[in-house]
DNA sequence: CAATTATATAAACGTGTGATTATATGATCA
DNA sequence: TGATCATATAATCACACGTTTATATAATTG
């Protein structure tokens, strides 16, 4: 049951709006979330578990993992809002950089060709220590 | 300075997505939106700084009226959001009773041709007595 | 200038919400 | 079947938020 401020709530949060966008891109399951955003598992799983029962998304199991993708089933108004704040989140350091680094993650991924928490923790872990360099250079 | 989850912030609340899209069609002052609403006035001016604050809205000064109405330097994805909740807000019963409320309200005004308190209260009553009448319509 | 009126703000209260930590579930694989 | 792994859920806590009541401000009118 759709409904503007329950739907605007669920959006207006920068942790679900985050992996909002990212499901906007693309079907993804928790651990790639997880490789991209850096955000803990359970507060992952939590938020998903809400924009789920809010309607905004769907599930689909495979094996152990668990995809993610946009209800293609919500009614256009509300899916043409989404795409609207995919087009704004373009000119946002946040949402923008969560893109840039699905695109990273999906290379890595390429590489190793497997879908686990191993590789994901990885690529943060590389992730990061490139940043901790870019600091160093800007000091 | 406008950011994503900010704005929809101040957007996922009913009282003030309410006071939002009325503004949306026209400017308002306090107590008209009171008489459209029936919210309380001290709620209404709470909200009224919230938006103003998040720069959703500008104020006008006159006597001892203030008038507020949304603010046009928004950046247009911004204006174009409200816009497109604007156009789903037609098929949500809250949210268009107010339209038509505020329709009536106008028309109520002109007979009066005044613009307060004690007028609004006027029609907020005789709409409350024709809500009931409409009830007992229905046992 | 005192009274009235429109609006704003403050205080107080209960409720809701997001994050973290710890633990449970349920599938896979050795 | 027991270990491991991905994900979900529960418990806890601090904090944010919405509403009401009471009061303040600032303009207007008699």
């Amino acid at each position: 049951m759709f409904n503007m401020v329950m739907f605007l709530k669920q959006l207006s949060d920068t942790t679900r709006l985050r992996i909002l966008l990212l499901l906007a891109v693309r079907e993804l399951c928790v651990c790639q979330i997880m490789g991209v955003t850096g955000i803990s598992q359970p507060l992952i799983s939590r938020n998903l578990a809400l924009l789920s029962r809010a309607g905004l998304v769907i599930e689909r199991k495979e094996g152990k993992l668990v995809f993610y993708s946009l209800n293609g089933d919500m009614p256009r108004h509300y899916r043409k809002l989404i795409d609207e704040l995919k087009e704004m989140a373009e000119s946002d350091r946040t949402f923008s950089g969560d893109i840039a680094s699905l695109a990273a993650c999906e290379e890595f991924q390429k590489k190793t060709g497997r879908c686990d928490m191993k590789t994901f923790r990885e690529f943060l872990e590389q992730r990061t220590e490139k940043k901790s360099k870019g600091q160093e250079m800007q000091d």
